[in-house]
DNA sequence: TGGACTTTGTGAAATTCTGCACGAAACCAT
DNA sequence: ATGGTTTCGTGCAGAATTTCACAAAGTCCA
């Protein structure tokens, strides 16, 4: 058993590498050459230790007593992420989401270039929005080949949510970025990350009222605690 | 001690919380009555076990042999989740982003009415967007006040949001949600939420050539296994 | 050179989360 | 009634994650 079998990422990991390279981008931006995981841990608002060992998953590319170099290791997370190539993405659903994303330039920069928008409705099918053309949902397969689209952004109603789905992973695409707020059944072998704006007001939501309760509570009973997520 | 301490969520059961809402509120429009943990379990894609121990945060409220009534239980998740009464946000960054979400009606029918917006830029203070006229984000503070405003939405530039959330605490608003790709500076009494497309692009991005590595590696190897988030 | 200092990398403990397994409690049919 | 069936609620074990703590390995300066 030879095997070169890649390291797996620990998942809870893999979320805060991109965050990491966001702040080492900007220091990265401000000339500052080199970053000790105490540095970062301060930036990303997390604990040292876990910044060294997120970091270790990637390789020993620290130096003790000196830090890290930072161009050194957006290359590595880079490397890791898979973000040393494009994935291009194709968003389903052209309302008004669907189209600002479109339009939209931050994502190319980023190596998420969208290269193709679709919709069901004839009535939207054949209109431009911002560099492409509107196509139709069924000729998802082609477009997905003829592009090499590996990313799909679903922006249609909840209705219809399911069929956009079901369509991508026919077309082949295995990687979905949903917005509608909808439990999207997938097999295991697709990877989809929910983007629900309501969700997210919902859980902060939560912890508010927990605060609210605290500070009544501590009227009446003189004794409080501080609440964080 | 005779202190009626509310019942502490663990936090993984608060982020799913709003998703089990969200389907109930579906069942509840298609006039399905009662549920069990096991169909919950199907349409939000985790175990049973998970659910009924979820469910079992807020109190006993189902019946054995029967399941959980439809229209109870989404009471109940309301209630701990603060949903019972409405929480007023504000908008700091009238860009287009910001100026979508003070557009978009979708918040106030379910709870979060956007109430204000507020931008630094002379040129756009004093213009309006959907029904709300933009306001100076000096005036935070009183417009807070007045508004009797909860949460705040911060869709400026990366290279102010640091002093968009800043101001927001100053106004005393302890609840963030940051559009920002940036990881905000805060007392660990305020909770922040972080909506980043680019970062769940990069994670979706992961997994994918995760896939892509294990389906080359099988081509050399015959040897392949499935990957799931 | 050598000793003081800094910071990484990582075992191991502590904590949190998940999922199984089963008793408890309700319904139902006879 | 009673036995069979369903489904909840939860103790517990195992997995995953976080945090601590410290040896290892480097820098810096006299």
């Amino acid at each position: 058993m030879t095997q070169l079998q890649r390291r797996r990422i620990p998942d809870a990991a893999v979320t805060r590498l991109p965050v990491y390279l966001q702040i080492l981008n900007n220091l990265h931006a401000t000339n500052v050459l080199r970053f000790s995981s105490d540095e970062l841990a301060a930036l990303a608002g997390v604990n040292a230790a876990k910044v060294r060992k997120d970091l270790s998953y990637l390789g020993s590319y620290g130096t003790r007593g000196v830090g890290y170099e930072v161009t050194y290791l957006i290359h590595q997370i880079k490397r890791e992420l898979g973000l040393l190539r494009e994935w291009n993405v194709v968003v389903v659903g052209a309302g008004n989401l669907g189209c600002a994303l479109a339009k939209f330039g931050g994502f190319a920069p980023r190596g998420f270039p969208v290269v193709g928008i679709v919709d069901n409705d004839s009535k939207k099918i054949g209109q431009t929005t911002g560099a492409l053309t509107i196509g139709d949902v069924r000729n998802l397969g082609k477009m997905v080949r003829d592009l090499n689209i590996t990313i799909g952004a679903i922006t249609t109603s909840t209705a219809t949510a399911q069929s956009a789905v079901d369509a991508l992973i026919d077309a082949g695409v295995a990687s979905i970025l949903n917005f509608a707020p909808i439990v999207l059944a997938t097999p295991s072998s697709v990877s989809v990350r929910n983007v629900d704006l309501g969700v997210e007001l919902q859980i902060l939501s939560y912890y508010e009222q927990m605060r609210t309760d605290q500070i009544d509570g501590a009227k009446s009973q003189s004794k409080s605690a501080a609440v964080s997520v």
